[in-house]
Order: C-alpha cells, then sequence, then structure tokens
DNA sequence: AACGGTAGCAACCGCAATGAT
DNA sequence: AATCATTGCGGTTGCTACCGT
C-alpha cells in the first residue's frame, strides 16, 4: 500500500511563485504564523501543496533571512561543520544565523566542492585527494579523531588512512567554530536574546564535566539536554557510532 | 548576433522521522 | 503496538543567466 500523496496533484501549481503567491503565504503566516502546512494552502487560497508552501516560506519569504554572497567566515564554518557533520545540510544551517540548508546546500555544491578541490581536498572526506584515493577504508564525513575537543591534536595520517587529527583546525587557526546545541529555528527565536556563555565544544554537546571540557563550565546549557558520561558518548552524539541513540539529528531538541 | 556549454539556484520528489490516534 | 497523517530532510532536476567561441 503506498503513501497518500501530499496533495491533489491535479489542482495545484508547480514551478516558480508569482509575487501574488509570496504576498498571499506572507499574509496568511504572519496571521495565523506557522504550522498545519497540510491546510495552509486551502486556508490562504494557494493553488500549491503544503510542501511546497513549507518550502518556500522557510527558503526564501522568512523574515530573519540573511540573502547575499556568503562571507569567507561562513565558508570556512560550512567546511567546517561539514567535515564534523556531512551533508546534515539543516544542522549546518542551524549554526549559520540567517542561512537555509537549501542554501547552504546549494553553495556547497557549487561553490565550495570547487573550493575544496582546488585546494587538493576531497570535500566528500575532508582529506587530501591523494590519500582519498589511495585509502581503502572509507571515512565518513566526520570521524571521531578529527574532533578536536579544545586540545589542538597534531597526530597526522597514518599510511592505513585511519587518522587526520586537526588538519582543518590547523587550517583555519582562528575560526571559532565550536558547536552549541540549539532548539529549532522557531525556538531559537525565543532564545536569542538570551546571553550565552562561551562555551568549548564538549560542554556544547552536553559533556559536562568532562575531562575534554577547555571552559570549565560545569552546569548543563539547557535543562532537557542530558548529557552522556563520557567523551566517547560525544562521538555516538554526533552519529559517529552505528547505532545511534545519539545520532547527530539530536544535536537539534525537538 | 547566434549558438552551445556551464554555473547557479529555486523548486520538486521520495523517503524517513515523528506525532497522533 | 500498530497504523496513519504530517512534517522535515537530502538528493535531484530543470530553468535561467552568463560566458566563451
Amino acid at each position: 500500500m503506498g503513501r497518500s500523496p501530499c496533495c491533489e496533484k491535479a489542482h495545484t501549481n508547480k514551478g516558480a511563485w508569482t509575487k501574488e503567491e509570496d504576498d498571499r503565504l506572507i499574509s496568511y503566516i504572519r496571521a495565523h504564523g506557522e504550522g498545519c502546512w497540510r491546510s495552509l494552502p486551502k486556508a490562504a487560497g494557494l493553488l500549491r501543496c503544503g510542501k511546497s508552501c513549507r518550502l518556500r516560506w522557510i527558503n526564501y519569504l522568512r523574515p530573519d533571512l540573511k540573502r547575499g554572497n556568503f562571507t569567507e567566515e561562513e565558508d570556512e564554518l560550512i567546511i567546517k561543520l561539514h567535515s564534523l557533520l556531512g551533508n546534515k545540510w539543516s544542522l549546518i544551517a542551524g549554526r549559520l544565523p540567517g542561512r537555509t540548508d537549501n542554501e547552504i546546500k546549494n553553495y556547497w555544491n557549487t561553490h565550495i566542492r570547487r573550493k575544496l578541490l582546488n585546494r587538493g581536498i576531497d570535500p566528500a572526506t575532508h582529506r587530501p585527494l591523494n590519500e582519498a584515493a589511495s585509502s581503502a577504508t572509507v571515512v565518513t564525513v566526520a570521524t571521531a579523531s578529527n574532533i578536536s575537543f579544545g586540545k589542538q591534536e597534531q597526530e597526522t595520517s597514518s599510511s592505513n588512512g585511519s587518522v587526520v587529527k586537526g588538519t582543518i583546525f590547523e587550517r583555519c587557526p582562528d575560526l571559532n567554530l565550536e558547536l552549541t546545541i540549539s532548539p529549532p529555528r522557531h525556538q531559537q527565536q525565543h532564545h536569542q536574546q538570551q546571553p550565552q556563555k562561551n562555551l568549548c565544544f564538549v560542554c556544547s554537546l552536553g559533556l559536562h564535566n568532562s575531562k575534554d571540557c577547555s571552559c570549565n563550565v560545569a552546569s548543563p546549557v539547557t535543562a532537557n539536554t542530558t548529557a552522556p558520561p563520557s567523551s566517547a558518548a560525544a562521538y555516538d552524539f554526533l552519529g559517529l557510532k552505528t547505532n545511534g541513540v545519539w545520532d547527530c539529528t539530536s544535536l537539534e531538541m525537538k
């Protein structure tokens, strides 16, 4: 038994959005807020499916979007986050205020991939191209070994391709690339006003009191973040192990 | 000026995850 | 626990603008 279609395709528009459709969607969401995407098109008088409305709003009509070129800092941040998270575009987007997952994904595919290739780096593995080619090991986007927990790891690659430590950090030593746990976008808006402590990567993952902590912040970041007891759990938390109760998606509190 | 190739980006599609019943 | 509905994500497609010949 197949899934029911998300909308009556025969009665929906497709393709580029018109100014009038945009206006209708904006005014409806301003009046009623986001959500109920399935019923929104009918209520807003749009001949679009809910998914299309959601995509249009999230990617282009949201008022908090930052349009325009990516800065060099954003470039490097995306590269770093991609090395940690892989193609988790929504998570990466969560670390770049005003940028959307779709925008970052497109930017990655059109600009950053080429940029990395020009540097001689495999955009998929973030390792040198010649080395990536010779390595028999499939290196997932975020090997546990290239996460720095506030310590400068200087180990270089081994011949079997198992370990490359700190390569990205060495390339961009000035960049503050610490990940922080954050709620989804709509929740972020409520929390953005609150001042945030400067947390190290370990604490940002909820691993407080860890021996790897470099910022010595003892209390949890948020009340509903349960901290795994060790840095090994951080690897799980990032989805670096296979059976993930702790996987990348857990970075967003639902 | 015309044409073909390429790059960039908006939008769609299918699937997985999550929530509700 | 099972099923269905809905939402969200990532991969892919297709259109348009730009550039070189």
